[in-house]
DNA sequence: AGGTGCGCCTGGAGGC
DNA sequence: TGCCTCCAGGCGCACC
């Protein structure tokens, strides 16, 4: 469930408390398979590191360690970091990975990744080779994080990639070869705020349409990523946790509730690639 | 090759 | 209370 706006709050909270290069000291996999089986070697390769970078593409964390190699996580469903001062108080069922780091000041910090559906999974690979993995290689450009193109605005973009394409706009937006990080959650809110149907096909959205949407994606992502920011401020509270965060939704889950935007109609749920959309019928077209 | 649907996985909600 | 069924959905893959 964690999209872009809960993957980025995720890295921002990371960074807050591990600090600039913070070396790990030890890890650990209490389990040899999440999604996929982790990499070859993990533990021993990453214990020792430092990471250097903590950046972010769609929905994957990348940390980059000691300026070589690229450590990937991918959330999937249920993932979530756990944080902690002192290696204890972890949850017992579903956690997968325990790794432990020693900060700037030398004071040691702990992380688990915790993950019940295991459907999230992590990487390793060399970082002048970024461009052959074969999960970012699949992945268009991020609307927060990559540079604004001035050649190719990314309405512009997106409408290039979605000429003579039948499917609907719900499912081209889902496709993160298109623009990556877009979620199901976070697909109709934008769709419902650019008054725009899932079901329409891609291909049949007009310039000032794309024009319309793409500033829709870009707001909706910027103020989650808000929202997510001012509830990671007190992180640190017991829980600690760095995953999945409570929004208010406009259409995302308000079946049968009357539209905030057009205040006529009412918000409906279809199913579309067996995942729910949910559209004002009104004032969506 | 574009479009569609399934399986993976578990916890929580709701029905009886 | 307890058992059962359904639902949530990101991703890779199989299929047409």
């Amino acid at each position: 469930m964690p999209e872009l706006p809960e993957i980025e709050t995720i890295r921002l909270g990371l960074k807050s408390f591990l600090g600039a290069k913070p070396c790990i000291t030890a890890s650990n996999i209490t389990r040899a398979d999440l999604r996929f089986p982790f990499p070859d070697n993990f533990t021993k390769r990453i214990t020792g590191c430092h990471i250097t970078t903590y950046k972010r593409h769609g929905k994957y964390l990348l940390l980059t360690l000691d300026d070589r190699l690229i450590w990937l996580i991918h959330f999937g469903m249920s993932g979530k970091l756990i944080l902690r001062h002192t290696n204890n108080d972890f949850p017992e069922k579903h956690s997968h990975l325990f790794v432990s780091f020693s900060n700037a000041k030398k004071q040691a910090l702990y992380l688990c990744y915790h993950d019940p559906r295991r459907f999230g999974f992590m990487d390793l690979f060399d970082a002048d080779k970024a461009n052959d993995n074969r999960f970012l290689q699949k992945l268009g450009r991020d609307p927060i994080a990559d540079k604004i193109d001035a050649d190719m605005p990314m309405s512009n973009m997106l409408m290039n990639r979605a000429k003579n394409r039948n499917a609907t706009i719900k499912a081209f937006l889902m496709e993160q070869g298109n623009i990556a990080g877009m979620g199901n959650i976070y697909c109709s809110e934008a769709l419902w705020r650019a008054h725009i149907h899932p079901q329409r096909s891609a291909g049949s959205l007009t310039k000032p349409q794309w024009q319309l949407l793409t500033d829709a994606i870009i707001s909706v992502l910027a103020e989650a990523i808000e929202a997510g920011g001012s509830s990671f401020s007190d992180f640190t509270a017991p829980e600690g946790s760095l995953g999945y965060f409570q929004h208010q939704w406009n259409a995302y889950g308000q079946a049968d509730t009357k539209c905030k935007n057009c205040a006529k109609g009412t918000i409906r749920k279809i199913i579309q690639q067996n995942r729910a959309s949910f559209y004002c019928d009104e004032c969506q077209e």
